[in-house]
DNA sequence: GCACCATCTTGTCGCTGTCAAGATCAAGTT
DNA sequence: AACTTGATCTTGACAGCGACAAGATGGTGC
């Protein structure tokens, strides 16, 4: 059927269409590369906007407000962090999961940087926090939870109350991850020293 | 010497005189009350100006722009901090620094949330870090150094590393605090039990 | 062929930081 | 006593931002 051709818009320049087709995805990818590059602050929709050859209002008919896009990056960074976590524990033995999980959980923070901080900055998006936000942060957290305990956990989320022994990996962990991220260990090591010493830090508070 | 009166000018309400005659201190204040009240970004030099009845403009001419005047808030924060663990070990033997000056901290935080969270989200003011805000916070990390150690620690600044001790104790509790101030233990627990476990996990980690 | 509706544009508003030019005023100089 | 200087503050303007309203566009279903 040769003559099917112009079912599917045929792929004009999207700058040259009226409708862009698919804005919405559009705008979270090119958010992505800003938010990395350039950090939070540069996030604006009519950043984006002139970026992807759009008017510059938009955004708005995709979000609500600009703090619901900031909430869908923190959401995707989520995910990938689960995933992340997922992928360094799966196929090796619980014993290994704190070692392997601990560094790949360091090494996303290292790679997306801007991205791991802004998840945590639960400021930007906390007025009627989005369901999918919530879902993705508590599947990571429940990786870290099998990471740090060596199995799954069984939990039951109405009654679960956080311990000494996740709070201290977690913050510990966390709190290496922002204060190398904030700046506040770069005069006396690097970022290799830095990895070395978090993993090194680990083992011990898990001995 | 009665007639000495008139040598610093009569105390005029502040709105009716042209020249407010101590700008850069009032705005300092006031951005400290925004601050912890209204959050980081609801500190603006026009919100500052009309609440001190001044012109809009007035405010630049004592901050070169908005970080100067978050850098100069972030200083305050650390030499705060360092006064409160000062405090906290004074007069107390070094064995109960740790435990003392572990929960000065962690007060400090929970009593200046927002004005904790802005002393360590450097990427506010990282262009030309202003020389006040780097000796208050080294000040604030040596009484965590002392703190943490059991005695003055003799460093030289320039040949200084962190080490896994020093880095698993700041790093725990600041990730603590972080979480607890970025909301992600609120859904398991209250701040006084907060304030329990993270006491516990300190005690803990230091055993 | 028509109507609907999601999508996008244009225009506007008030907010922000920042700059430039002028007004005010205290303190020091001649 | 008159003048000058410099710090402080005001007024006015500009560009960028989020957000809203009203209209243009064009694909989809009736």
């Amino acid at each position: 059927m040769p003559t099917k051709q112009s079912a599917k818009p045929p792929p004009k320049p999207a700058t040259e269409r009226y409708h862009h087709g698919d804005l919405r995805n559009a705008l979270i990818e090119e958010a992505g590369r800003v938010l990395e590059s350039d950090g939070v602050e540069a996030v604006t929709f009519r950043g984006l906007a002139r970026r992807l050859g759009v008017s510059h209002a938009a955004p708005s008919h995709h979000f609500a407000d600009r703090h619901e896009l900031l909430a869908e990056l923190a959401a995707d960074g989520y995910a990938a962090l689960a995933d992340a976590l997922e992928d360094a524990m799966s196929g090796t033995p619980p014993a290994e999961w704190r070692r392997n999980g601990g560094r790949a959980y360091l090494e996303f923070g290292l790679t997306s940087p801007q991205r791991y901080r802004m998840m945590f900055a639960s400021q930007l998006f906390l007025d009627e926090c989005p369901e999918r936000l919530l879902g993705e942060s508590s599947r990571a957290y429940l990786m870290l939870l099998k990471l740090s305990y060596g199995r799954d956990p069984d939990i039951d989320p109405e009654s679960y109350r956080v311990g000494t022994r996740e709070l201290a990996s977690w913050s510990a962990v966390h709190g290496a991850m922002m204060l190398w991220l904030d700046g506040q260990l770069r005069e006396s090591v690097d970022q290799a020293e830095f990895m070395r010493l978090s993993s090194e830090m680990l083992d011990e508070l898990f001995a």
